[in-house]
DNA sequence: ATTCATGCAAACGGTTTGCAAGCTT
DNA sequence: AAGCTTGCAAACCGTTTGCATGAAT
C-alpha cells in the first residue's frame, strides 16, 4: 500500500508546490488519528506539540490543500466547525461508501461502510432523472455506551 | 389538517410567548414556498416586501424558534449558509424520511421521500449497538436538466 | 536566485447578542 | 402596567487573506 505521506509529497512536487515540514506535520497529525474527526483548531493543537511555531492559518491552508488532493474528507456536523478525517483505506473510491453515526449524547462520531444505497440511487435515477454521483449519510442516535447509560435511568 | 400558522400561534401562547406580526410574516414566507430551501437572508428579503421595517436579527431569532418547535427543518449544504424549509406534510413523523438531492451544476435542491434506510438502521443497531433515532441523506449529482445539458457537450 | 509558504494580524461574513424603544397581553 | 419582542449596531467566532519574512527548490 502506498504511503499517504509519500503520495502527498509526490502530488506536491507534481504541482510545483513545496514539501514543507508544516505540511508534512499536519498530514502526520491526521494520519496518527485515522477515522477521528478533527477540527482545524484540534489539528493545530496536535501539531503544535511537535512544532510550537506553526500558525493556525497554515493549518487551514494545508487542510484545504489536502481536501483538494482528496487525501482527507470534510465532515460538517452543523456545530459551526468543519471537521477533517483521513481514511485508512487505500483506494479513494471507497470513500464514497463511508458514512457517519453521530452520538447525540457524547458527540462521538463513528464510521461505517455500506453500499446499501446503490438501489436507492438507481431508483432515483429512474424516477426523477437525477444522476447521482456521490452521497452522504449521517445517522443520529446513541452509541452503545450511551444507549446503555440511558436504559439505566 | 391543522394549519401550521394556527399551530404556531398556539404553541407561542402555550409558552407564554407573543404572537407578533413579524413572527407570523416569517412563517407565512416559508409556507408560501414549501420544499424550498431558503437562507436567513432570503427569508429576510421575502418578508421585507410585505414588512419593510423588519430586521434581520428578528428573522434569525424567529427561525431559531420555529426550528425548536419543529415547524421547520434545517439544512446545511456546507456552503456557509444554513437553509430552512417547511415541510408540506401534516405529520411530523414523516420529516424523518425526507432527503435531499443537490445538483452540482445548478445548485438546486430537490426532495425525495424514502424509507429504504430502515434495513440499514436495523443492521447498524445489530452490528454496532448504535441506536439510530434519525438520519439524513444527501445525494450529490446532476438534475434532469443539467444531466441533459452535460450530455450535449 | 527564484518562487512558493509561513506567521502574524487584520479582514470577512454569517450569525448572535445587548440594549433601549415598542408591541402584546 | 408588565414583560416579551423588536431593530439597530456591535460583538462573535470560525475561517480567509494581505503582506513582509523565511524556507524549499
Amino acid at each position: 500500500m502506498p504511503d499517504k505521506k509519500d503520495r502527498f509529497k509526490m502530488l506536491l512536487k507534481e504541482k510545483g508546490l513545496k514539501v514543507t515540514t508544516q505540511r508534512v506535520d499536519i498530514l502526520e497529525a491526521l494520519e496518527m488519528r485515522p477515522d477521528k474527526h478533527l477540527t482545524a483548531e484540534e489539528i493545530y493543537e496536535i501539531v503544535k506539540e511537535k512544532n510550537p511555531d506553526i500558525g493556525l492559518a497554515t493549518v487551514y491552508r494545508t487542510i484545504q490543500l489536502l481536501a483538494e488532493l482528496n487525501l482527507i474528507d470534510k465532515l460538517n456536523l452543523g456545530d459551526g466547525y468543519v471537521r477533517y478525517e483521513i481514511g485508512n483505506m487505500d483506494e479513494e473510491k471507497k470513500a464514497h461508501h463511508h458514512h457517519h453515526l453521530i452520538c447525540l449524547s457524547c458527540g462521538n462520531v463513528l464510521t461505517f461502510q455500506g453500499d446499501l444505497l446503490d438501489n436507492l440511487e438507481n431508483q432515483i435515477q429512474k424516477s426523477m432523472g437525477f444522476e447521482v454521483v456521490d452521497h452522504e449519510v449521517k445517522m443520529y442516535g446513541y452509541c452503545k455506551d450511551c444507549a446503555a447509560e440511558r436504559k439505566k435511568e
